[in-house]
RNA sequence: GGCCCCUUCGUCUAGCGGUCAGGACGCGGCCCUCUCACGGCUGAAACACGGGUUCGAUUCCCGUAGGGGUCACCA
């Protein structure tokens, strides 16, 4: 059976670098088999959902390239949720239960008192028929509780932790449903799991003990559960992920110059043992994407890390990737000439404006600008379809018997301004001759 | 606080009782070179601490410290 994923954001925030990291490897873990990868809203929770979000989440992957192949929104599937549902009622796998939530977190408060870990005492199983008419003729609605079977040890071997154990004793019976009808997340994603097709559930491993229960509730709905895997969460460079780069989104990336072929490349690797690799295609990525290779210990984004795969991404980018970036008549050569020097695709401009002119020449001692007079002069005479910078620096050498340094870097400093930059023999073809002379002259 | 996971160069990590503790990124040096970048060579750089077990611990066990996660009518 091929491999199908997916990636469950709630549109309650923009994507970070946490949630960017665990949609790609969700893809990377489909593509490596040709697999499926499916992008799941679960918008449950009506008061903190938003549509801008769903929006910006939408755009995000698409600019990092995890394009899904399959969008479904939980909002939209209350009655599959409803079926499944009264099917678990019936079978006596969801009970009533009425404490408000003052309650339960008293409850909590007197157990963690005592020392002993809060779990939920199953007060409301005991409720009989009557009670519960009692409750209806109150006014109480029940909000609803899936019941866990103590008697069933839960176990899994986990993708990245490898096997994993929990005593349904030791968890809580989770609510599912509010008074109201409205949907929790716990039960609505192992539905949509089952109906999706899912194969391989990713996610990070602060979902480690909802696995434990989704487990029971797959068993409970009839179904074989998916294989997981739980990765170590991402830390900021001073721990936690730090507020920061919480609330970096892919928009401030973008805005920085970071190009989405370096997020990816960094985060494939990241928290694993294999190298970065700066592809500029995350397919290859996929190739040799493996869970083996996680550690189980958290990662450190670090954003200067970022900032260097990037530079490597744009020294590596096609033109034809680029083009619409760069300044009007620029064109592939130029791109090619100029890449090598940029950490961001927006400095073309800079460099683009040294090929236009005008530049601004260091002043120069008389020495040099006789031998400058010189070369404005060889420069004139000179094919300029020919590699003209070999053909100056080579006549400008027999004729003046400068050599190195003293030859170039005068030359590079009066046709760019600059003492530094792209190679000049990309460079100097790029900047029309009679500017070049001019240059050589002033 | 209970439970779970984790701790090897600055960073990401390999290691699965005996290794000069390896690689990658970064950093230093050299080479290449008109500069920057690339590339090649090279150098510095780590087993959190304390007890065990063992002929021998980075590796196994216990403890301490530290980090992360989780214990919601959030996801």
């Amino acid at each position: 059976m091929a491999t199908v994923t997916r990636f469950a954001p709630s549109p309650t925030g923009k994507l970070h670098v946490g949630n960017v990291r665990t949609a790609l490897h969700n893809w990377l873990l489909a593509k490596k088999t040709g697999g499926r990868f499916l992008l799941r809203i679960d918008d449950t929770d009506a008061e903190r959902s938003r549509e801008e979000y769903v929006e910006s989440i939408r755009a995000d992957l698409q600019w990092l390239g995890l394009i899904p192949d399959g969008e479904e929104r939980q909002s939209l599937r209350t009655e599959l949720y409803e079926r499944e549902f009264q099917r678990l009622v019936e079978a006596g796998r969801i009970y009533r239960a009425y404490e408000t939530a003052q309650e339960l977190d008293l409850k909590r408060k007197i157990l963690l008192g005592r020392g002993l870990p809060p779990i939920y005492d199953r007060a409301a199983l005991k409720l009989t028929e009557a009670d519960h008419a009692a409750k209806a003729a109150a006014g109480e609605r029940p909000h609803w509780r899936f019941l866990l079977d103590h008697d069933q040890p839960i176990t899994w071997d986990d993708g990245i932790r490898g096997p994993q154990s929990f005593d349904p004793r030791q968890m809580s019976d989770p609510v599912i449903r509010r008074a109201d009808g409205s949907w929790l997340y716990m039960l609505p994603s192992a539905i949509d799991d089952i109906a999706m097709g899912i194969t391989d559930v990713l996610r990070g491993e602060d979902h480690v003990s909802n696995t434990a229960t989704q487990i029971q509730m797959f068993t409970a709905l009839g179904a074989e559960p998916p294989r997981f895997a739980h990765e170590a969460l991402l830390t900021g460079s001073e721990g936690k992920l730090s507020k920061r780069l919480g609330a970096l989104g892919m928009a401030d990336f973008r805005e920085q110059g970071i190009e989405p072929e370096a997020i990816v490349a960094l985060l494939a690797r990241l928290g694993t043992s294999d190298p970065v690799d700066a592809a500029l295609d995350a397919a290859a990525l996929a190739t040799s994407f493996d869970l083996s290779r996680f550690g189980r210990a958290p990662a450190r984004f670090d954003e200067a890390d970022l900032h260097r795969v990037n530079a490597q991404i744009v020294h590596r980018l096609p033109y034809a990737r680029v083009a619409h970036l760069l300044p009007q008549g620029m064109g592939e050569a130029a791109w090619e000439a100029i890449r090598p020097n940029l950490a961001h695709i927006d400095e073309a401009r800079d460099w683009w404006n040294v090929v236009t002119g005008p530049v601004t020449a260091p002043t120069f001692d008389d020495e040099t600008r006789a031998f400058l007079a010189q070369a404005a002069k060889t420069a004139a005479s000179l094919d300029w379809s020919a590699d003209p910078w070999r053909a100056l620096t080579a006549t400008l050498k027999d004729g003046t018997g400068r050599k190195g340094k003293a030859l170039f870097l005068p030359l590079r400093q009066a046709l760019t301004g600059h003492d530094h930059g792209p190679e000049m023999a990309a460079l100097l073809p790029l900047i029309a001759q009679d500017e070049a002379v001019r240059r050589l002259s002033a």
